[in-house]
DNA sequence: TATTGTTATACTCTATAACTATA
DNA sequence: TATAGTTATAGAGTATAACAATA
């Protein structure tokens, strides 16, 4: 019926197993990051994103809603979703900026910090359980490289450069996926 | 108006940036590598579930739908319109168990191990260039750190154990989370 | 005119439930 | 009865586009 042969059957073992997939590794933590905190943090809205956002809010650093969400790699508009949730639970409040009243200066109040504060602990629990199959001595530099690596990845500039590196390839033109089902 | 009390600007620095949050390293490096493998893979139905998949079809070891679905996190009905798709790109088959007639077996085709010949460089690249602001030396003791971590947050275990150390923590008892709007 | 934030809407992805077939 | 896979459908998340306010 069909031209296309039969698969390759590993006759031992020809490549690395789907575990040890880069792609596989930092998925798995991630979502288990994301369940775990999920439920750490209760009734938060927004859950881990929102967590973070409180985070930000809360050492006067968060900037205005673009910026955060620029950070935090999602749409301006679902910013402004999860910012009228956790305002509602009274956790942050928008400030308008005097230098500039289109922006919104993304505070938490009193009471978003005090909750943070009980937030930290238990994610910080969380991040501590996912690390300690590591010994002791590694962690620190684990999160050191961690970091690093995310800072690196965080930058324009490191997609843009893999555009070059791999030929015939463009991030900026998205090859028009089909959606998957509809 | 409000009895909640105004934010807390921070004196000096109180705590951890949000770029300091074990969260958004991961969220960070994660979203990079979607993104960057997507770009990288071109048409592959999927993007970098996509290639997961048949990265684990052309070993051989990708097993069951329901087995394959559990490793990578998703829906086993999410699995099914993955799969089609593959399967009507040529990438991949699906073959009955002769042991068990209700299981699947999803083997790459000739065609799409060739592909993933391909893609394992191209996806290779995007790794590299991720992890290439590490010093050398650091990259091995990285991949080895990150994939124990992976490992140890797979584990059904990893996230019970977590629920027993957080008072009033419990992962099953999703607390009702509303929807964002609607 | 360009930008921030909002809103309404459409779209995409995911999950739920019902069904078939195997066991 | 229980499980693997499929299908239909509803639901949740996201993005697009049009708008108001400000620069």
């Amino acid at each position: 019926m069909s031209e296309r042969g039969v698969p390759a059957e590993p006759p031992e073992t020809r490549g690395p197993r789907l575990e040890d997939e880069f792609g596989y590794a930092i998925g798995a933590i991630f979502r288990a990051y994301v369940k775990a905190v999920e439920a750490a943090v209760g009734d938060v809205p927004g859950a881990s994103r929102g967590y973070l956002v409180l985070a930000a809010a809360a050492e006067g650093e968060a900037g205005s809603q673009r910026a955060l969400a620029e950070r935090l790699g999602v749409d301006r508009t679902v910013m402004t979703y999860l910012l009228d949730d956790l305002e509602r639970a009274g956790l942050v409040e928008r400030r308008p900026d005097p230098a500039d009243r289109r922006n919104r200066h993304i505070v938490a109040t009193e009471h978003g910090a005090k909750r943070l504060a009980e937030l930290r602990d238990r994610v910080g629990l969380v991040e501590e359980h996912l690390l300690d199959v590591l010994p002791e001595e590694s962690r620190g530099p684990f999160r050191t490289m961690l970091w690093a690596v995310a800072d690196h990845a965080s930058k324009e500039s490191t997609l843009a450069e893999v555009c070059r590196l791999v030929p015939g390839f463009d991030v900026s033109e998205a090859p028009s996926r089909p959606p998957r089902h509809g």
